[in-house]
DNA sequence: AGCACGCCGACT
DNA sequence: GTCGGCGTGCTC
């Protein structure tokens, strides 16, 4: 009986692929575990058995694998089942989902090696130039690999130069598999045997009189260690002697002082819980129970809770009782809202069961909390993490929640797979038939949809931690500030004015301004108006390049307009202002205090967010601009006053959830005002201050902008009501992409008729390179989703396969945002 | 995605 | 005349 293994590759291809493996491998290997496999001509890759069985394929002899790499699963049945539903939904292909899910310290790939062959003596003069310098390059240098050719020889192709070298049997090749993963060793110290004993110190210290600095060190290494007892790291000892790297290594070269490594864990947390969860006030304590009820009537419950409500104090006692039945918790939460702030609460509940896992962390970090999961260890109980932990190899989860349920970085946009993390994590728990828990102060459309669908339960929390009244909004109307000329650049003459009085007071200030998107909006600067698209529910476009407005949606488009078509007014104006300019014109208006500045390119690094974070804390800073990452999960007691700088650029962002994304935003930001006994205020600027939606901000109604945001969702038929995917082609000749998109929107059009839009340019229509064209396809509610799908990737594998649009990629996104 | 095979322009 | 460009096809 032969036996065989079918693996899933690292590779965006549909198929599995087959391997024949020996009796005994085959009583070995498991579902999940990793394997090294030949592929193509001289590739090693790494690959997960997806199944082990007898069927010899027909159509081609099966290669036999390279190596096995585990020795028990490190993918649960589980995790496989998950990832199918995610290239089932998300239409990608197994071998995406396991690049993302995976680690990659656990996706070892083959080099190519090169050495020299000792078996053969070769003549100079028989090898090109180029040949030549290779070959020189092994009589100092053992082996080389083929990055090392390509700086020797400084061209990308070396393979021509390599395949000749093997001809004139010069050289060897190797394909080397390394494990990348190595455990963090750190290097202590300690005093050599035979200067330890007691009395020997005098004769040391004697020794040592004409080095001073190398004394030091040996009277610091003593006196810690009278301190500690502890194992004293090398970092630790030159630290506190403030001694360099190079005095302690010579005393360790004269053997005074014997090095030695000890393995440390990457993802310690040391502490002990020290503190019990706090107790519940009234409004909190009844959403617990109101929770508790719903998930015996539904998997899956939305706690709305305004803001700073204290949905964290409910979220821990659900924990509390999760964790003592001895299962799993994950809580997922946008990546900016990982905070240190966040975490150190959680750890001080539950210290050391709480693990983190984020895009910051190293793989090395992801690494060892992936076992730490997988062994089930309570170490990682509780996993605190952004979008990728969904993947986590969990045993027995027992809980999700899904904190700031709305933010619509939970969705992947590139690479594949596109998935949605809140509704990964959903299917996920119902795997372990266990309940998500979704929260959020401003509820996503799509969930309280699926409230109103009875799909899911609903809890409310509408009273604020400790009865602190919601923040007074008030709507600064810029338009008539600048006829009567009360602004000075874009501060109105009323924001000027609170915020004077803020920092006499000494109270903090926050000031917004989201810069998102960099599509020119035409806006009339008289009277604020932003041309709309009369098919869709969106902003239309400036486009300079052909003097034209459109819109992306549904491909309308119009001259760009002489005058405003609402006021008359010839001054049009396409150009926005982001917070660099709100920080310069606050530091001008305020000198003598101090402005920060908190957006992408102020918090890159590791530490860059929470450097601004705990400058801002410890009143270093008194006014801090900043865009939506200002809205997350931060807790400043100082802050009394929130300026919104212009709410239009929100209002009028061309996408259908413009103004539901403008509702959570100002909320959420105003909800940063005044989180104590006093009363916070919020100052909204903006050109439209009879905006429908700036009046539900204004009075907190999420009720109300749900009722008219959903019908215009049914009207212009978008989700939640319909649903979307997006077919996105990329070229680089701008006609085969719009010829593509013409034969693909027509194939689309055949089956589905008119719920086809486009295709149609997004705004930036050429990105690295390559033209994009959009094809969006409304899916109706009654419309079967699979079927769907099945004929989207029936009309795409014809696409494919006609060949002048070979070349073109094809990016399918289900549920685009 | 890689990587090899195979057919056309700019250089020793 | 070759070197090297990227179109095309395949990977168990």
């Amino acid at each position: 009986m032969q036996h065989f293994i079918d693996v899933i590759l690292p590779v965006p291809l549909e198929r599995l692929f087959t391997y024949s493996i020996t009796q005994a491998e085959s009583e070995f290997l498991k579902a999940g575990m990793r394997v090294a496999v030949p592929f193509g001509k001289s590739k090693i890759y790494t690959a997960l058995v997806f199944k082990v069985h007898q069927q010899q394929p027909v159509a081609y002899e099966a290669k036999e694998i390279h190596q096995i790499l585990d020795d028990a699963p490190i993918i649960t049945q589980t995790q496989l089942t998950h990832w199918q539903w995610i290239s089932e939904y998300y239409l990608c292909t197994l071998g995406d989902v396991l690049r993302a899910a995976l680690p990659n310290s656990f996706l070892l790939e083959s080099e190519t090696i090169i050495t020299k062959n000792n078996d053969k003596t070769i003549n100079d003069a028989d090898l090109k130039d180029e040949e030549f310098l290779v070959y020189e390059a092994l009589h100092h240098q053992s082996s080389l690999k083929l990055h090392d050719l390509i700086s020797i020889l400084d061209k990308k192709n070396v393979f021509p130069v390599i395949n000749s070298l093997l001809d004139k049997d010069a050289i060897v090749l190797q394909e080397e598999v390394y494990e990348k993963y190595k455990p963090k060793l750190v290097r202590y110290v300690k005093l050599n045997s035979q200067h330890s004993e007691s009395g020997k110190l005098q004769d040391l210290l004697e020794e040592l009189s004409r080095a001073p600095k190398q004394r030091d060190v040996i009277m610091t290494l003593f006196s810690i260690s009278a301190q500690t007892k502890k194992p004293i790291k090398v970092s630790e000892l030159s630290e506190a002697s403030d001694a360099s790297p190079a005095i302690i290594k010579s005393l360790i070269d004269k053997e005074i002082l014997t090095e030695y490594h000890l393995q440390e864990d990457r993802v310690a947390y040391s502490g002990d819980p020290n503190e019990a969860s706090k107790t519940l006030n009234i409004h909190q304590e009844k959403a617990l129970r109101e929770i508790q009820q719903s998930f015996e009537k539904y998997n899956i419950t939305l706690l709305h809770g305004v803001t700073s409500s204290g949905k964290t104090e409910v979220y821990v006692k659900l924990i509390e009782e999760v964790i003592s039945t001895g299962k799993q918790v994950l809580y997922l939460l946008p990546e900016i809202a990982l905070t240190t702030q966040l975490v150190s609460r959680l750890e001080t509940y539950f210290g050391g069961k709480v693990a983190v896992y984020h895009s910051k962390y190293s793989s090395h970090e992801r690494l060892e909390l992936w076992n730490n999961v997988l062994e089930n260890q309570p170490k990682a109980q509780i996993v605190l993490g952004a979008r990728s932990s969904i993947f986590l190899p969990f045993h027995n989860l027992g809980l999700v929640i899904v904190d700031e349920e709305h933010e619509t970085s939970f969705k992947q946009f590139d690479p594949a797979p596109r998935y949605h993390a809140r509704d990964a994590a959903i299917v996920l728990a119902s795997l372990f038939k266990s309940k998500t828990l979704l929260g959020s102060a401003t509820p996503s459309l799509e969930s309280y949809y699926n409230v109103k669908q009875g799909k899911y339960g609903l809890v409310e929390i509408t009273h604020r931690f400790n009865d602190v009244m919601m923040p007074d909004i008030e709507l600064v109307d810029i338009q008539d500030k600048r006829k009567r000329k009360r602004m000075t650049g874009h501060f109105s003459d009323r924001l000027i004015e609170e915020m004077t009085e803020a920092l006499r007071v000494g109270h903090q200030i926050i000031l917004f301004q989201n810069r998102r998107g960099f599509s020119p909006i035409v806006e009339c600067t008289t009277c604020g108006h932003a041309p709309q698209c009369p098919n869709c529910d969106v902003s239309l476009t400036f486009h300079q390049f052909k003097n034209e407005l459109r819109c992306h949606y549904c491909g309308y488009y119009t001259a760009m307009l002489k005058n405003c078509m609402a006021c008359g007014s010839v001054e049009l104006d396409t150009k926005g202002f982001g917070t660099e300019q709100v920080q310069d014109e606050a530091q001008e208006l305020f000198p003598e205090h101090k402005v920060g500045r908190m957006d992408l390119d102020t918090t890159r690094g590791k530490f860059g967010y929470d450097k601004i974070i705990t400058a801002f804390e410890q009143k270093e800073i008194d006014i801090l601009v900043g865009t939506q990452m200002l809205t997350k999960g931060l807790d400043f007691r100082n802050v009394k006053l929130v300026g919104i700088m212009n709410a239009d650029n929100m209002l009028n962002f061309p996408d259908f959830r413009a103004l539901e994304r403008s509702f959570q935003l100002m909320l959420q930001v105003s909800g940063r005002a005044g989180r104590t006994d006093e009363r916070g205020k919020v100052l909204i600027q903006t050109y439209n201050p009879h905006h429908r939606i700036l009046h539900q901000v204004s009075t907190n109604n999420y009720a109300e902008m749900y009722l008219e945001q959903m019908d215009e969702r049914h009207n212009f038929k978008y989700p939640p009501v319909y649903r979307l995917i997006k077919i996105t082609l990329k070229h680089k000749d701008y006609n085969k992409v719009n010829i593509g998109a013409e034969w693909y929107a027509t194939g689309l059009r055949q089956v589905f008729k008119s719920h086809i839009l486009g295709p149609e340019f997004p705004p930036i229509s050429r990105i690295r390179n390559q033209f994009h064209k959009n094809i969006l396809v409304k899916i109706p509610p009654q419309q079967s989703l699979s079927k769907t799908k099945k004929a989207i990737v029936k009309i795409n594998n014809s696409f494919l396969s006609i060949k002048e649009f070979r070349s073109v990629r094809v990016i399918l996104n289900v549920d685009n945002f």
